[in-house]
DNA sequence: GCCCACGGCTAATGATATTAGCTTTGGGCC
DNA sequence: GGCCCAAAGCTAATATCATTAGCCGTGGGC
């Protein structure tokens, strides 16, 4: 029996493997069996890498998280105002497209509440912070910047979420709508919304 | 062996209580188990009255999609315009802090590609309804009708899954937060955003 | 060249769904 | 009022998955 060199971060890489395979589910569907099937090992032998089903889940979405937050900012980049805010728009749903499980990964489960999550808690909060400095130099109301922020996670994660579980059935063209809710965005957000 | 009374309406409304006692993460967290250990009875049984649990998920999404477009409605009975619009987001989001596992129901699963799922589509088809008429009347670009119906689904969508999914970390309050988005809506979605 | 730590294994346990087939109940029909 | 069978319950068996326990060979460090 040759060994099949193992490590942590190969079982991770595999995991991710598996999740990208699996489409807009593949996070839920992450599974010991198929993560050691491509290993080519036992599944108790994956034990010897991480400590099981949930801390792999834990890697995969700290991993999915850090490879988020690096697209936002490289979109982010040299721009600012509704420019970066776009880029940071389109950079999102790009990255939903291409890795639909990695997106569940970030979103998907509840890292907040997890006392066991505070890597992927600290990464969540990194693209938070990319978010926001966008979304302050737009222009809105300094008082207003977190109800802002949240306005704008919450149309972007809703817009993707609902295109990933196939919620929009009119014929109507999906990118249109996204360029509609991108430039809702963009010119309300800088408008004084409430006294 | 006395008979334990069951119907499928039972076995559903038993599933029901369920997904309501699990929390946000209720509707996944149903299980053949849970259920006939609330009917008393072995888990096979159940089998005579439901096909199985996607067959069960896929009745618990129906009612929850109905008794979701009964709330949005009778939210907007009588209303018009922008107290139209706010009534529904409020209505929506009550619905998920009452019934975080059915509101998951109403959202969580690829409903629209599943091709037993023409009872739970036709209820969305209902919800989307309710929503649109409110949209036409706030006064939206009728040729952007359906990409408004889409960024307001989204908005909300995605504002509701952060919050039961802890999402939200700045102590900021989400009540004001969830009102900062839905004036957002309502005075954005009335201008004309593309030419 | 030895040896033991590590990385693989098998076996066993427990949760869950599903199918097959048996048993009992109870309501309808003669 | 009693018989009968369909429906509703059951147990047993199979399959998938996670997890734990404990065994064993390999191979790199000394």
């Amino acid at each position: 029996m040759p060994r099949a060199g193992l490590t942590t971060d190969v079982v991770v890489t595999l995991a991710l493997d598996v999740v990208d395979a699996g489409g807009p589910r593949g996070f839920e569907g992450l599974t010991l069996a198929a993560v050691a099937a491509r290993a080519g090992v036992a599944v108790p032998s994956l034990y010897k890498h991480v400590g099981g089903l949930s801390a792999l889940r834990l890697e995969v979405a700290r991993v999915s998280v850090d490879d988020l937050t690096t697209a936002l900012a490289d979109a982010g980049r040299g721009r600012t105002g509704a420019a970066a805010v776009r880029a940071l728009m389109h950079a999102t749903r790009a990255f939903a497209h291409a890795h639909p499980g990695r997106y569940q990964a970030t979103q998907g489960a509840a890292w907040a509440r997890n006392p066991d999550a505070t890597a992927v808690q600290a990464a969540g909060a990194r693209t938070v912070a990319v978010i926001a400095d966008a979304i302050a130099k737009l222009g809105v109301d300094p008082a207003r910047t977190i109800d802002a922020v949240r306005a704008f996670r919450s149309t972007l994660h809703g817009f993707v979420m609902l295109e990933m579980d196939g919620g929009f059935g009119m014929p109507r063209d999906v990118d249109a709508s996204f360029d509609y809710a991108v430039e809702l965005l963009v010119t309300a957000l800088p408008a004084r919304v409430t006294p």
